[in-house]
DNA sequence: ATGAAAGCGCTAACAC
DNA sequence: GTGTTAGCGCTTTCAT
């Protein structure tokens, strides 16, 4: 691989100068037309491509939008869903495996593409002081980033210079006033799934299973569910039955069991707070022999694919990531087209409580 | 939004040379930690983030692969699927919707982030002579093409400078010899599933429904198709039954009527040339009464979400769309990392039948 | 319509 | 260890 032919090779073969070689590729109409033939003639025998970063520093754009997303490596998602959850062991499906972040980088790049832009997504990993947000911020015109992904203050800093919307938690009164926000309303959705499993199905014994890990999506779940038990009069304490490290189906199966060898009366119902621990604690369920939902129900949330292709189907809440996806363009490009003041924004996506088998109702999916 | 602090800033501010900022950031190690500090602090005052395209420029570097596809926005496929293929309106689910560029991003997505590689993703859009390519190829070290996606000629001459793998589409001898190439084995997928059925089924009376589109992938399918049928003695043309043009469910709808309306014994058997025609076909058939598999057999290609929530669920042919996107990664690594010499890699990709209800097959799925 | 020249913010030799 | 000095390849006034 040679060198890369410039702009002023580019205009030394076509015998014009540099900055009409520029023009021809950014505003060809205020070129003659016969002299832009003669500069792209030249280009194509060059093999002359812009380059994109000697750009976005003399113009200070890049037409790229961002999305920062933690590793959310769980290798049960990975694995374990391609190994076939449906029980057909040909059945190793991609699809099952698809994460949440998943659905929110397709929302963003349609919308994107949309309205001409690039996205560029990177996944954090750990490294020195240059963090992923920092090689993100650099290369884009504006990003998302899912919660807790980068540290809180970094995330001032750098949403001091550029459009940045922050993707499911909460909004962060203190410090980050500047930013704009969306997440999804997680305690609707847990109260009416809530609601559903006592007034719809008669269960008054619940157990709720939740994360050991701060994170204000998962307390805004619970705090649904305790809303909907009261509402009830059903008596619920200020904490989750139980709290998993990281909610992965490995500690929702180690939930089960230990909710089930508790003293007392079993639980009628599990509550998960994700997904992925419900479809955990179904697999130990079938192995103990606990018959779903007959002898308990167990929910999730979420909405994952796998939700749907295990057995029976999950009943869950399904969270719109896609739509997420899209409305984080739509906020970043309305700041960058210097729509709507300084003022930021922050908007609450509706969910929907998905009712399958695990809950006892119909067998849909 | 004032503008951003440089190197300089920061720099001055903490009372050092830009060279010792720069450091600071690339090879902390290389600075005292007591200096380090300082920059770090100062840096972290100003809000400084390092400019990704600086560094690009100056480093010729990017530390981004990319993906350049063709905007593939089947109408179909997005608002159909979502409708709620399976049945249940409330099952409206954007994982149906996955495409087929999707499981290749995520494929690439998660190789380069093993590799420490961020992602930049562009779906082609029609623009000026700076085409999508250009774009992509100016901000990333290396990327990938789904075939068909641009010029064959632009490829030739940006692959000149930089790594660049194709995906699917046939190795395009003539001009493009130094280009790696990754694609599935298309003609051995629509010869097993043929044979399947006519060896497995007792079929004979088969229909094949091709794209009128040049493209080389569905072209090895009827191949394939042809050869399964040769080689069981049934008669068939050097072309198939239908040529539709775009391949998507209304298309898929249409050819289903054309070949249940033309004069002579129906066929046993209709085949596909992907999912999406075949899942238009199966709405055709469930409209006219015509029961799948009993009165007529159905067949699609490609294994997308949809697929398998379709009642009857299709038997089609999987292609490792992932797998692909995870290779197409390692070749580039492999490529920037100065590994394997000047010759082209080119990779067939394995692929596999999935049985399903379609063909009469059991019910899996 | 086109050219000249001054950066954009950073990295990379090379000195010290 | 740290500072100096050139660029990297392009955009962008400002002239002409």
């Amino acid at each position: 691989m040679s060198t890369a032919p410039t702009v002023y090779d580019v205009a030394e073969q076509s015998g014009v100068s540099i900055a009409t070689v520029s023009r021809v590729y950014r505003n060809p109409d205020s070129v003659r037309a016969q002299t832009r033939e003669r500069v792209l003639a030249a280009a194509r025998e060059l093999g002359y491509v812009p380059s994109g970063n000697a750009r976005g520093l003399a113009s200070r754009s890049t037409g790229v939008l961002g999305l920062c997303f933690p590793d959310y490596s769980d290798p049960d998602a990975e694995s374990e869903a391609e190994a076939g959850a449906t029980g057909g062991g040909d059945e190793a499906d991609d699809d099952a495996a698809m994460l949440y972040s998943d659905q929110i980088i397709r929302g963003m790049e349609r919308a994107a593409r949309r309205h001409g832009y690039a996205l560029l997504i990177a996944a954090s990993l750990k490294g020195g002081p240059e963090s992923l947000v920092a090689k993100v911020a650099g290369r884009v015109d504006g990003f998302a980033v899912l919660a807790r992904t980068v540290p809180t203050e970094e995330l001032e800093v750098i949403s001091r210079r550029q459009p940045v919307v922050m993707l499911a938690g909460p909004r962060e009164t203190d410090h980050l006033d500047h930013l704009d926000h969306i997440e999804v309303a997680n305690a609707d959705g847990q109260r009416e799934l809530t609601r559903h499993l006592i007034e719809d199905h008669g269960l008054r014994r619940l157990a709720y299973v939740g994360s050991a890990e701060e994170s204000p999506d998962v307390e805004a779940r619970f705090r649904g569910y305790v809303e909907a038990c009261r509402a009830a009069g059903i008596e619920v304490g200020p904490e989750p039955d139980l709290r998993v490290g990281m909610m992965t189906q490995a500690e929702g199966a180690r939930a089960a069991d230990a909710l089930l060898d508790r003293a007392g009366e079993r639980p009628e119902a599990l509550l998960f707070a994700n997904d992925q621990m419900a479809v955990g604690a179904l697999h130990t369920l079938e192995r103990r022999g606990v018959r779903v939902p007959d002898d308990v129900a167990v929910t999730g949330f979420d909405g994952i694919a796998l939700s749907r292709l295990v057995r029976p189907a999950l009943t869950t809440v399904r969270q719109p990531m896609r739509r997420m996806g899209e409305e984080a363009v739509e906020l970043l490009v309305r700041r960058l087209t210097g729509a709507h003041g300084g003022d930021p924004v922050s908007m609450m996506l509706p969910v929907s409580v998905v009712r399958r088998g695990s809950c006892g109702c119909g067998v849909a999916g």
